[in-house]
DNA sequence: TTAAACTATAAAGCTACTATAAGGTCAATA
DNA sequence: TATTGACCTTATAGTAGCTTTATAGTTTAA
């Protein structure tokens, strides 16, 4: 199978294949004479997983120390766990944050109509004058 | 007024200034003779307007755009106000999403306890094989 | 006088790609 | 046979918003 064959089959770029391989993500392939990369199911597989941890919203470090727990299979999992704990608390501070954020810029928004000139704009006023009481 | 005594007064760094007159966001101040950055009061103003934008998370595309309304102060504020509006719908979908990757992660976390092998480990297997219905 | 603290510019690094450039390979067609 | 088109290769640059590093000149205090 070729790069654009295993592109198509996961839902990415070539060059994203590409990138993850220079990455340390995905193990470098077997060449043809001429140069072509020839991938294998199970680099099908580990596209796969990595694809699937992205829109989990792993970063690519997250899922390079997932795969080296995969390597060593007879470990207990109290890592992988633990890797997986952390990003959900990431998670929720940045939607924390993103709701206090929200807050902030509706009682921005708030402070103005429409009907004003941009002198007067109250939004611009809430900005210039640093009403970000709310934290 | 030197740029490190700028930098305490607002609490950015010095490259940080230097980095937004680059962008055109901060007007480039005058210099002494050996070159250094002096600024004036207004300066001030328009820093601590940049920052108090980026808390609350506008691109610096969005504040160049707001500063431009500023240069042309008696036109209808509708265009700031639709700037906030559009980055209030940014921040709300931003929010939607994390929120959707929360229930993911936190189901995927549910499917393994802390006492097996990374080999059987719910999380990774729920990773691999791709059992991620809830979108 | 010398060292610390400050300033300057330019360039690279960060994340996770995406896009572009310049070229080699292969199959089918005119 | 020549050429088109689709595919592959590498290398490099761009994205956002800085931060870091390198290298060097300037000011200030001990
Ligand atoms: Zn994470
Ligand atoms: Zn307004
Ligand atoms: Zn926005
Ligand atoms: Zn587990």
């Amino acid at each position: 199978m070729r790069i654009g064959q295993l592109a198509q089959l996961v839902g990415v770029e070539t060059q994203t294949i590409r990138f993850y391989e220079q990455q340390g993500l995905l193990p470098p392939p077997d060449r043809q004479d001429n140069g072509y990369r020839v991938y294998t199911e199970k680099h099908g597989e580990g596209l796969a997983f990595i694809r699937r941890c992205r829109i989990l919203g792993l970063s690519l470090a997250e899922i390079h120390e997932l795969q080296s727990y995969q390597d060593d299979p007879h470990q207990p999992c109290t890592a992988v766990n633990a890797l997986l704990d952390d990003h959900i608390s990431h998670v929720r501070s940045q939607i924390t944050a993103l709701q206090v954020l929200e807050k902030q810029l509706v009682s921005l928004r708030a402070s103005c109509n429409d009907d004003r000139e941009v002198e007067a704009c109250g939004v611009l006023a809430g900005i210039s004058e640093g009403n970000m009481h709310q934290q």
